[in-house]
DNA sequence: GTCTATACGAAGATAGAC
DNA sequence: GTCTATCTTCGTATAGAC
């Protein structure tokens, strides 16, 4: 007997289909009310569903904020090592460490869901593991990119690798709560100025040495 | 006719009192649980009143949150300022700069209090406009200090001070997110780091432009 | 002003039908 | 797997005694 219907889409499909639905439902409810007051009724019904979707695909509440913190770091991780790959001339490679030319975290939605994970793993070690790991691999990212700079402008860095991409990574993070909270005096752009800086400052470092 | 007894303390010393309880226990609870998990139950239990007193003396959760935000800003921003009046050596400056030798926001407790209050005021530009007039204190009272150690140096700063008190605000903020992150890699004093090798570096550029 | 008791609403979680 | 209905917990806020 042959069935009357091909269905467009396989059961697990379809299931995937509904869990990626919640995942981005969630992403938005999260990063606009935050992890406490966000109402899983909210979430399942932006996402077109009820709250026992949400049941039938994660255990409660903090598991599906888990499921998205983990889908959500995977996406910025992928983001940042795709863009390492290329080989950028110097310039491109200091626009590209602050991506797409402003400070990645100037995107409000970005922040707030960072801010709401970290203030989390402050208070739940296992989810600073995963913030450890995605801070790591950043500074990897930064790091690599450093010494590109560095080798194509025939500088020895005066510190090291690790220290300086220590500093950019604070400096983005650090400019980014600043300008969101006072955004009239502090543009995000202020991020880039600051490599700028930074970048001339270390490099008339480098040569007073040699 | 005499009073039989001369009580300790007045009326009004015993209201701040309480009150003064009531926002030292607010201030440890809100750091531990955050706000929104934050019970007037437990607040008002570790003051060792009940929930009745916190009522009669905050007009609701949310008033109290702010009321402890505002004593929090004021004393962190005269325990800044304090510091400022002094005149001190170069090294002692640097040393100032991130307070009392570690990066200020190393203790735990005052790191999570002042992530809810900015998590807060992305939510509401109320709260924002005052963490806005601490990090312009806090800046103001930086460049101050770069100022004096670039005088006492001899040297010309090779960009504007407001630039690198904000470069130096924002590294003392997110070095002490990152630390509080992995402070297997990243020791808090990372900051005091960040700032020698900035001085050194800013001191090599000033030199060559001169 | 402070306490106890209570009303009330909100939201997470579960059970059972489809 | 998804939905509706229900249970239950929790915490804010209020009322009234002292």
């Amino acid at each position: 007997m042959e069935r009357s219907t091909l269905p467009r889409l396989t059961r697990a499909e379809s299931v995937q289909r509904t869990r990626a639905a919640l995942l981005s439902a969630a992403e938005d409810v999260f990063a606009d009310k935050g992890f406490a007051d966000a109402a899983l009724d909210d979430i399942a019904e932006r996402a077109g569903f009820s709250r026992g979707a949400v049941y039938a695909n994660f255990a409660n509440k903090t598991d599906l904020f888990l499921a998205l913190l983990d889908n959500w770091l995977q996406r910025e991780i992928d983001n940042g090592t795709r863009l390492t790959d290329s080989d950028n001339t110097p310039q491109q490679d200091i626009d590209a460490l602050d991506g797409q030319g402003g400070n990645r975290f100037a995107d409000r939605k970005r922040f707030l869901l960072l801010i709401e994970f970290r203030l989390y793993a402050l208070r739940h070690p296992e989810v600073a593991d995963r913030l450890r790991d995605y801070d790591r691999a950043t500074m990897d990212w930064f790091g690599s990119t450093v010494e590109r700079v560095a080798e194509a402008s025939g500088i020895r860095l005066p510190a090291p690798t690790e220290q300086i991409a220590l500093l950019v990574l604070a400096l983005e993070h650090g400019i980014a709560t600043l300008a969101h909270t006072d955004p009239e005096r502090i543009p995000h752009d202020s991020f880039l100025d600051a490599l700028t800086l930074l970048n001339r400052s270390l490099t008339a470092m480098a040569a007073a040495e040699s």
